[in-house]
Formats: C-alpha cells, structure tokens, sequence
RNA sequence: GGGGGGAUGUCCGAGUGGCUAAAGGAACGCGGCUGUAAACCGCGUGGCACUGCCUACGCAGGUUCGAAUCCUGCUCCCCCCA
C-alpha cells in the first residue's frame, strides 16, 4: 500500500460518514487502475438542488484523481419510489413525467460533474428484465434481510403498509451495481443500507462487491430537515443568483458549519462572525453557478434591499384593469400575487401588504386606480410588484 | 377464508348527535425585535359577492329539526388466525 493512496482515502474520506469496509477504499486505491465510482439517482423531481451537490462534488473529487465516474439515471427505479427514508408508500410515478426529469437531471449534474469523464446509464437499460432474470435477482435477498432495514422495521412494527415492490428496491439497486461492476458506491447517508445491500447481490452473482462512501445530508434552509424539494427547503442549482443568495440568507446559523463543510472546499473559520460567514457562503455559491460578476451583483442588490432598505432593482410589473375608477385590493392582490382573496384580506389586516413602503390597512379595500397605477405593492417582506393600469 | 381495528384540515392528532370552520401540537404566513439567523412576543392560516353565505371530517346514500359523530352499502389500509 503506498503513501499517496492512504493520502488520497484520508482526502476522500475527510467529510464522509461512512467507508466501508474499514480501509477497503485504500486497498483498492492501491491497486493503481481507475476505480469505477457509482451514483444512482432517481428522476423523481426535475431540479438538482444543493443537497445532491454534496454527493456530486465527492463524485468529481473521485474524477479529479483519475477514475471512472458511472452516473446512473434511476429511470426504472424512480418508477418505483425508493423507500428510503419513507414513512409511507410513494404514489407511483409517471413514467413520461420521468423521462422529462431524467433529461434536466443529467444536465444539471454536469454543473458539478466533468461530463467528459462521466458515463452515464439509464438503468432501464438492464432492469427492463424477463421474469427469469428477476427469479435469479429476488433470490439474492431474503426478507428478513431487507425488513432489517430501520425504515421498514420501523414502518413494520408501526403497522404501517410496505408494498412488495418497495421490499425489491434495494435489490433493483443492487443489480445496478452488478451491471456496471461498480468498485465504490456513493450516496448519502440515508443510502447506507441500499448501497451495502448491493454488495450481497454483487457477490450473488459472483463479482467483486463494492466498496460504499456515504456523505452526511445536507438540511435545508430550515436548518433542521434534510434538504428536499418536498419540503420545499431547496435550494435549486438552476435558481437565479438572487433565490440562491435570498434562500441561503435563510438558512440558521447553527446550520453554518454543516454548509460550509458539505459545499464549500475551505472550513468555516470560527473567528468569522456569523452573519459574514453566512454572507461569504451566498456569495461564494452564487457565484459558483452563475459567476462571479453576478454574484457580486446579487450581494449589492441584497444589501440595497434588505440593509439599506431601497426597493429591488427589477420589480416585475403586474398590469390591472380598472373599469371604474376603484380598484379592489382582495381582488388585485390575489391575481398579482396567487394567494385568495380571503388570504388577502388577512394580510390587508395583519399590515402586511404595502403600497411605496407605506402599510395599507383594512379600512380601504379599494383605492382610486390613479393612486396605484405606477406604485409598487408589497406583499409580505419579500414579494413586490409594480402596478400598472391596463 | 375467518376475526379485530382504522380512514378528520398541509402533517400529526382530539372529538361519538347541537355550544365544531372542527381542541392541541407541528408547519407555514404577517407584524414586532433582528443579521431575510436563533430565541422571544402578538396575530393569523378553507373559500367567497365577508357584520353574512358556501364548502369541509375516505366515497355514496339514509335517519334526524340538526350528523365528523347514528344506520346501510362501497373503497382503501393495518393486525391476528388460516
């Protein structure tokens, strides 16, 4: 075993969970051929948000030293819902909506991955299998096997329902890894079983198993719950530097250090005060996907906005109709701003709606159309719109 | 195949004939404080032609002056036995 290779898996190991087995990933860096590294991902929502960047980034750190990355599209595995993580049964996914996901997946995984040095594969291509093939596949496991799994024993015990399809998931992932003939694994924590899974169906069919590396998940700007479009937490790679730097503003302080190990190359230094730590990190990551001029834009504008309190630089107009001379606030808030009139109304009374900066209240649900033609209406704290007659 | 239990708002979860647009919690929104942080305080969270009306407690019917609550059928889920 020579030095670099026990450098290179302490480097690729640094912020990861889980490798294993022990020392394994060493062993084989030590071999001195490319490993083939793998990353399954299933199509089911179409934007990748910073929470996949965390395992994507590991992925390229495997691609700037050299090895094979195997990104796999889940094609036929999203049709089935991984469990992982699951309370309950996914509702079955739609096989077009899928393929429609599974193009801006991959597009947007090459803002982190090298595409040139990544290949890529649609698992369909092989599970889409004879009956035959999934007798060998099932007789991989054992029930007992996969109902150890913490989700399932946890859903099981609760009595809650586990479909058989949801018990061939981890299966289905493993058969991936036999037909890419995977040496390493990646995922996140939440993986960890699907991934050592694998290594039995591997050695079912008699390859080498893989070896696994699991990466801690990232939460959202909630700052607690782990990063999702679901929990609507995201924050998207292909959001505008103005969402990522907003968004990430969000985030808690207490999550600082868990963002800045996870998405960013250099550690969070505790001598920064909080907030120009979190400063720096919506600067630096609005800038990673959209350059470093816009970032630099994007922080002006924030400042401009939230410090010294100016209005947005672009306010999107919203042109109303005014047939009389009256408009009625209910009724042009919903339709500038999507919430119902009732909504509307509540926020007229909880102050939260403002007219060039000034709270309207209750008391005057319609205005003359002239006073709001040309004005900028406020919705909360940070939704703005320029009113425009029609 | 037999027996038992269950389905309530975004989620969890109370509620077994009127006082229930439905307790409580979570989540979220608005306001205050602030750093679009945390903590804390206040208000709010079905819709609308809004001092009122409409819709809502798995689905469809029924009983009743009145049903989330009672009855019938159906759908779905869970458990135990086989």
């Amino acid at each position: 075993m020579t030095d670099s290779a026990g450098e290179a898996a302490r480097f690729l190991t640094r912020n990861a969970v889980d490798a294993l087995p022990e020392g394994e990933l060493e062993r084989q860096l030590a071999k001195g051929r490319p490993l083939r590294v793998k990353l399954g991902v299933d199509p089911t929502t179409p934007d990748i948000h910073l929470g996949h960047t965390v395992v994507l980034r590991k992925l390229r750190e495997f691609q700037e030293l050299g090895h094979q990355v195997v990104l796999i599209i889940g094609d036929y595995t999203a049709r089935v819902g991984d469990p992982s993580g699951r309370s309950s049964i996914r509702p079955e996914a739609n096989p077009a909506e899928i393929d429609g996901n599974a193009l801006t997946y991959e597009a947007q995984a090459f803002r982190v991955l090298d595409r040139d040095a990544t290949e890529v594969h649609r698992n369909g291509e092989w599970l889409d299998m004879p009956m035959e093939d999934l007798f060998r596949l099932a007789r991989s496991s054992t029930v007992a096997q996969l109902l150890e799994r913490d989700d399932f024993a946890k859903r099981y015990s609760a009595g809650e329902p586990i479909s058989v399809l949801e018990l061939l998931y981890p299966l289905m992932q493993g058969y991936d890894s036999v037909a890419i003939r995977s040496d390493i694994e990646l995922g996140a924590t939440d993986q960890k079983f699907n991934v050592l899974l694998a290594r039995e169906v591997q050695r079912s069919y008699g390859v080498e198993a893989q070896s696994i590396l699991t990466m801690p998940i990232l939460p959202g700007i909630d700052g607690v719950q782990k990063m999702s479009k679901s929990l609507g937490n995201y924050v998207g790679v292909n959001d505008s530097p103005e969402e990522m730097y907003g968004k990430l503003m969000r985030v808690p302080d207490a999550a600082m250090p868990t963002y800045y190990e996870l998405l960013l190359d250099d550690p969070l230094e505790p001598s920064v005060p909080p907030r120009d730590a979190k400063r720096a990190l919506a600067r630096a990551l609005a800038a990673r996907y959209h350059g470093e001029q816009a970032a630099a834009a994007t922080a002006e504008r924030f400042d401009a906005v939230h410090i010294r309190h100016e209005l947005p630089e672009q306010i999107e107009d919203f042109a109303f109709a005014a047939n009389g001379d009256a408009v009625h606030l209910p009724a042009l808030l919903a339709d500038a701003f999507g919430v119902s009139r009732s909504e509307a109304r509540r926020l007229l009374g909880q102050a939260g709606v403002k007219l060039d900066g000034e709270a309207l209240d209750e008391s005057a649900l319609d205005l003359p159309a002239e006073r709001l033609d040309g004005a900028v209406i406020q919705l909360g704290k940070r939704r703005h719109k320029r009113l425009r007659r029609r």
